[in-house]
DNA sequence: CAAACGATTTTCT
DNA sequence: GAAAATCGTTTGG
């Protein structure tokens, strides 16, 4: 069943984080299904977490949409290339948000595998976030689109994942925010291979 | 108005 | 394993 919005609006960013593992991120894009199993996550700590586009209060055209309510979906370009898909959490005027970092692939295969040019399916498929909205559909047209709508949501198929096999460990590509960067603020399904190979961990 | 940089991926050595 | 690609957002003059 799809997530509703109380799962979204809790204020414990880590512990969403947390709970999207094993969660099933599904896009419907014209007509075309396409899903798969969230295995790797971040979270952003809004305005104290200085890894945050949102540090310190920072509030742009670009972030104005982390402020939203939770459930809504927040799309950055990174590198001039990569469209990263994350999910904002918490209340209104709280800029925490939760990154997708990798899923594992399940309905729509071949449309993803078409969207990424690939001929047949490997890791790489949806490893890594860039990776994975490309696959998925995902641009930053959609920033701001809700979760709860028939476009863009997150299922909960009654998958668990034992706790033993969930991972904590430090972000990546946010080395820049110097002791915040420290923080284990980044969870995997250990040893899934649709895991992005980020340093450390 | 101009310059620098980045929550990454891909490709080449 | 290392370096390049590439452009919107942010920051400084």
């Amino acid at each position: 069943m799809k997530l509703r919005e109380s799962f979204y609006t809790r204020k414990d960013v880590l512990q969403v984080a947390h709970d999207l593992l094993g969660k099933v991120l599904v896009t419907r894009f014209n007509g075309v299904l396409t899903s798969g199993m969230i295995v790797e996550t971040e979270a952003y700590a809004g305005e104290g977490d200085k890894a945050s586009h949102a540090s310190g209060g920072r509030r742009t055209a670009r972030t104005e949409v982390m402020y939203a309510r939770g459930g809504t979906a927040y799309v950055y370009l990174c590198y001039g290339i990569h469209h990263l898909f994350n999910v904002v959490t918490n209340a209104e005027n709280v800029p925490h948000a939760v990154l997708i970092r990798g899923i594992e692939p399940l309905e729509g295969i071949n449309d993803m595998l078409e969207r990424r040019g690939k001929e047949r399916l490997s890791s790489s498929l949806t490893a890594g976030p860039g990776a994975l909205s490309r696959a998925l559909g995902i641009h930053t047209a959609h920033s701001g689109t809700s979760l709860l709508g028939e476009e863009l949501y997150i299922e909960d198929r009654g998958i668990k994942i034992a706790p033993a096999d969930i991972v904590a460990g430090t972000r990546v590509g946010v080395a820049y925010a110097q002791e915040d960067a420290l923080l284990p603020y980044r969870f995997s399904v250990k040893g899934n291979k649709y895991v992005s190979k980020g340093k450390g961990l």
